[in-house]
DNA sequence: GATGAATGAGCGTTCATTCAT
DNA sequence: TATGAATGAACGCTCATTCAT
């Protein structure tokens, strides 16, 4: 035994699928251990509790964005390129990503109840909302631009939640192409 | 004993509160039970077991959307009073639903498992699709319609986390506002 | 199933003895059902958690001594008579109390841990020194017969944790005999 | 690695301490290690298992008072001094020992469970009493120099208790000047 | 219809212990 | 010797559910 079977990050890539597909409360810490080959006491020793775990994910999931698509509102592009480059790399995360947004999904399952996991959330969709208004004030004043970020945000988190019912994958790439027309 | 404490649509009640609020696997039916002033034991003399009520739920909310929203599409109004009525009126409820929107928040946390609540999910978002597409067909081609009304819906759903996460009424009215300035 | 099969005071009967003779942290919820015929889930019904049986426990035996033997004190008896018939229905109890006094065993392994625990056993103490100094006023100068109380207690609890390593019952019946030549 | 963090003794030293203060059970491994900077599987290096812990505990304790307190009963001086010497070097141990005597402690927590401690926790009281009687037979008949002997230990003992109840250390202090009064 | 007592399975967590590195 | 990763059993506790009263 005691032969390194697993890390970290691995445990937290199965708990967020997880997650993301039964639920925060519904998925035990057994169902965690058993998709890494694990017994359950063992992931202790990777993370502290449950919550931590589902801390982590959250943070996890942030910081992928951070790093993979709102870095690209940097980049020396046109608008209208970089918009197109942010909404087809988001558009790819969430199709392919099984049971939706994460951070969503956790907004209104548990944090009503996790002050931390709120804060996390809030920021999450606080910094893509600025990212994509940035963006769009080269060609809006700023109102406008924060406007637009955040309705694009919203109706592709409700479109996310139809995806998930329907599988309908054209509905849901129509949201990005709205955001695209408007520069 | 035996006297008659509590009604099945009280529970109903207080069920989609806490489902709300907590979420669905989060509450017990000791939690519920507590609520009515009932033991846990007693809530099975009106509800056959916890799926029992939350599919139960969800019919409520949907049937409440259908006799109270969704029948406004077939009132004799002007399109745009029309159009108004209905978002006014879904303002309203989801301004004062704590915890958001019950079909939506099952849908991400336990339609995966439940194959019965995902169809009643389904249906409700259609229905409310259908019934603005039908309005909106008096001034737009019928896809156009549809599209419209899906956005809005999508727009609104998006809206409403964000809402339980900031509390800030002004941006979930503006889904509404938006959808008025298009007839 | 759902036939009531134990009482409150029968679990707590059966968790004293299991708390003196394994000590506290050693008894399990399981090891407490299992001796009441129940699985360790229904003992839930009657107590809040393991501390709530903990401090029951305490309260129950206090109380014991209240009722059954400090209460002599206000007899109308002779002075030696008294104190006789007090180390009399003492020594009985301790002498069939296999392992000890749960009092003094809480004492030196969890009240360290656990006020309440703290508050009802100090009192106890208390309660049992005031008793005997109560009767032995009537012979002795207060402070005399307060630290003729204490030591003798002292000396009993010293007497009954030896008694449980060598089952000596006449050294254990020497501390009362003590006493009683003080009278 | 493989660097030398520590001893056998100060492993021991630890464990003691929490043993006293928390109980046997209540001490887990990690609580150990952490008290001496290692992980919990290093201990295993010292010890063949927490049972061992604890028996070198009881031993390490019991070698104390033989080397340093009961080895004065053969030191050439009066009666009353050697008696002096002990209870002063006695009493000094206990006032400052945090959690009262693990002999003690352990007899009523795991003696019951565990022979070979019972073992050494009994002949520790005997050396004890004997170490007592033999000064005590330089002024009283052989019986009633044990008698004493034992009732000095047991009134100690009852005091002990009271004292990590209550923190009075003129009582404490009160059962070895009971003692001296006698010679 | 309501209650109180029970059940068995499962929860998140901690435990003492093992062992390759 | 020390470490980090693992194990399996047990912990206290909660769960949805059942049913005689």
């Amino acid at each position: 035994m005691a032969i390194k079977k697993t890390s970290k990050e691995e445990i937290l890539n199965k708990a967020i699928n997880l997650f993301k597909t039964q639920g925060f409360n519904h998925t035990s810490m057994a169902n965690i251990a058993d998709e890494c080959g694990l017994i359950k006491g063992s992931i202790y020793h990777h993370f502290k509790n449950k919550d931590e775990i589902g801390l982590e994910a959250l943070k996890y999931i942030s910081e992928y964005f951070d790093k993979n698509i709102f870095s690209i509102k940097d980049e020396t592009l046109l608008t209208k390129e970089k918009l197109k480059k942010i909404v087809k790399k988001t558009d790819e995360y969430f199709l392919n990503s099984n049971g939706g947004c994460l951070l969503a999904n956790l907004a209104t399952e548990v944090s009503n109840q996790n002050e931390a996991y709120k804060t996390v959330i809030i920021d999450y969709f606080k910094t893509w909302e600025d990212c994509l208004a940035k963006i769009l004030e080269e060609k809006y004043p700023k109102n406008e631009a924060q406007d637009l970020a955040y309705e694009y945000i919203c109706s592709l988190q409700g479109s996310i939640i139809m995806f998930n019912l329907t599988n309908n994958k054209k509905r849901l790439l129509k949201i990005g192409k709205n955001l695209l027309t408007k520069v």
